[in-house]
RNA sequence: GCGCCUGUAGCUCAGCUGGAUAGAGCAUCGGCCUUCUAAGCCGAGGGUCCUGGGUUCGAGUCCCAGCGGGCGCACCA
């Protein structure tokens, strides 16, 4: 590709300049008239090399040897960018590289085979999933596809509590369900879980052990009832993911880290510290060292630990399963226990900023403009399947990741529910299923488009131009949303490309400008414009996949509109 | 009161390590369209980038202060 070869033959000439392993920045102007492709390296070196902008960017000008690459002019401009002109030839040599690659198009090799987890949703399984986990599954689940496209070993894992006071919580309230389910008189425990699914579970405890636990209250019998629920919650929440399209390499328990003593080891190491202090019974541990607002307590006067202790065995435990990168998502509700949970590791001696946090906005959910609020089944919120029932796994999907998680996200159900263009999901599939049906047209396989003996130099219409550059920044794309864990820049790419492609397609509409269509009787042109054509639709393939979503080949018209004479 | 996030077009939001004239979709307005099967296409208007300072050759972007919005501040989980 040209943007290869200019990015190396500029380290080059940098390097001569005294200048080891630059970041080149290589983008594609806005306007037409500042070429193809443009640089900013020179102004970002300016303070480094003292000299400026302009001068740099001439010397680098002078120095280069691109005409190899099919770049025909460099030029300096404005306060010291480099403008790259290219041969038509070099603009569409790109479609030989995506053609050829197809399914690893896009792929590079930047996280260099090192491991990485990444930990989502971890819903303690205490009631159906709702949006937030929504939000939270397609976040992680696409932050994880991109760090695999851009070569990292991924791990995605799903932590749950399964021990402690909320599950002795979510025991009481099934078992007041259950009484009440068998004509008996029974209240919810204080603060107890008022869901519509309490009464499900209850229900099928019911079915399972008949009147048993009517007598029986021992300790047994609610540790019982207890495993009952949590096993029926969580084959619950697998139903959900799993209808959702998300899938977890592990499921990590937090029982566990009691059972292998590593919440005793942590208890230990720390002390070892010297950071520990104990004040009215109470085991604290000085997070104010590390910059946390105050410190924490470790242990209750009660003897009981808080949650803060077996989270730093659990993020001990991930260093030393070989994880020194960890990326967690989570909603930004539980941001108070960032600066607590990395105090403590560094206490430890993990490094800073140890594990990293992707931390989202909440979710609201609109119709006619109006905030859609309770499920009678959730108990307070919408739950995850009521909203992907309705509307689509693939849009529920989208619409989660087409903000960046910073940003609060508005899901507007009129919208999400259209299956015109004004809704991008499906802007994007129809440009797919467009691409796809022009070969349909055209008697061809998508595979039959090998690229032997196809001249893409003819194709030098400025849409085809312009499009043509756009895929050919499909890689660098993904490793700017993989840098910033943020799938909404791959969303915002894969609507300009379909709008991109759209335009191109619709100029060569037959009634309009027969010379500009694919299928045209020149032969060699129509091949290139299938080359392009099927470029197009790996791309958007390619894109759709690693956002876990479908790549139709056609789309069926929803409803024929009765005609009126 | 303290901390984190946030404030860009009427609405919902992009804006890459600070770079060229601030962008997209929706909505509005004006043209066009019976097709490479297709749920549209082309174009236009619309901005005090919350406010005020600062750093810089250059600030929507970085720093400080203020104002508005969201979330969080337990020996809860």
């Amino acid at each position: 590709m040209p943007q290869d070869a200019i990015r190396a033959a500029l380290t080059r000439v940098l390097a001569e300049m005294g200048v080891a392993a630059p970041r080149i920045n290589l983008e594609r102007p806005r306007d037409p008239s500042h070429g193809d492709l443009a640089t900013n390296v020179a102004m970002a070196l300016s303070r480094e090399l003292k000299k400026s902008p302009r001068e740099i960017a001439q010397t680098l000008a002078d120095r280069l040897d691109l005409a190899e690459a099919g770049v025909t002019a460099v030029e300096v401009a404005g306060p010291g960018f480099l403008n790259f002109r290219l041969s038509s030839g070099a603009v569409a040599s790109t479609l030989a590289d995506i053609v050829a690659s197809g399914d690893s198009w896009g792929r590079s090799r930047v996280g260099g085979g090192e491991r990485v987890m990444v930990e989502f949703v971890s819903a303690n399984p205490t009631g159906p999933l709702h949006l937030g986990h929504g939000r939270q599954a397609a976040l992680g689940d696409v932050i994880s596809s991109l760090l695999d496209w851009t070569g990292w070993n991924v791990h995605r894992e799903y932590y749950y509590n399964d021990a402690g006071r909320q599950m002795e919580l979510l025991a009481g309230s099934v078992l007041a369900r259950y009484l009440q389910h068998l004509g008996h008189d029974a209240d919810l425990p204080e603060g107890g879980y008022q869901g519509l699914y309490v009464h499900d579970v209850a229900r099928a405890l019911a079915e399972e052990v008949g009147d048993r636990f009517v007598a029986d209250r021992s300790d047994e019998a609610m540790a019982e009832i207890r495993h009952f629920a949590v096993r029926a919650l969580r084959a619950e929440q697998d139903r959900d993911l799993t209808d959702f399209a998300v899938h977890f390499d592990e499921y990590y328990l937090e029982s566990s880290l009691y059972e292998s003593g590593r919440v005793d080891a942590t208890v230990a190491a720390l002390r070892e510290t010297g950071l520990v202090y104990e004040v009215d019974g109470a085991v604290w541990l000085r997070t104010t060292e590390f910059g946390d607002q105050k410190d924490r307590v470790m242990i209750r006067g009660n003897g009981e630990p808080t949650y803060f202790l077996p989270d730093v065995a659990y993020h001990m435990a991930k260093w030393e399963r070989g994880f020194h990168r960890v990326i967690n998502v989570q909603g930004a509700d539980h941001h108070g226990t960032v600066s607590r949970v990395r105090a403590g590791l560094r206490a430890l001696g993990l490094p800073e900023g140890y594990p990293e946090y992707v931390l989202h906005q909440m979710v609201t959910v609109e119709r006619d403009g109006q905030e859609v609020k309770f499920s009678k089944r959730a108990g307070s919120y919408t739950t995850l399947r009521e909203l992907f029932e309705e509307v689509g796994v693939d849009v529920s999907r989208y619409f989660f990741l087409m903000r960046k998680p910073d940003a609060h996200l508005v899901f507007d159900l009129d919208v999400a529910l259209d299956q015109s263009d004004k809704n991008p999901v499906y802007k994007v599939k129809y440009a797919h299923a467009r691409m796809c049906s022009i070969f349909a047209k055209a008697g061809m396989e998508l595979d039959d488009m090998d690229g032997a003996g196809v001249d893409l130099s003819v194709l030098d219409h400025p849409l085809e131009r312009e499009l043509v550059k756009h895929l050919g920044s499909f890689p660098d794309t993904l490793i700017r949303a993989a840098e910033h864990t943020s799938p909404h820049i791959l969303c915002d790419y894969l609507e300009q490309t379909a709008g991109a492609a759209n335009s191109w397609y619709h100029a060569g509409n037959p009634s309009r400008n027969p010379e500009l269509a694919v299928l045209v009787e020149d032969e060699p042109l129509r091949r290139a414009r299938l080359m392009l054509t099927r470029a197009v639709q790996v791309v958007l393939r390619n894109g759709l996949a690693v956002l876990g979503m479908e790549a139709p080949v056609r789309m069926d018209r929803p409803v024929d509109e009765p005609e009126e004479s």
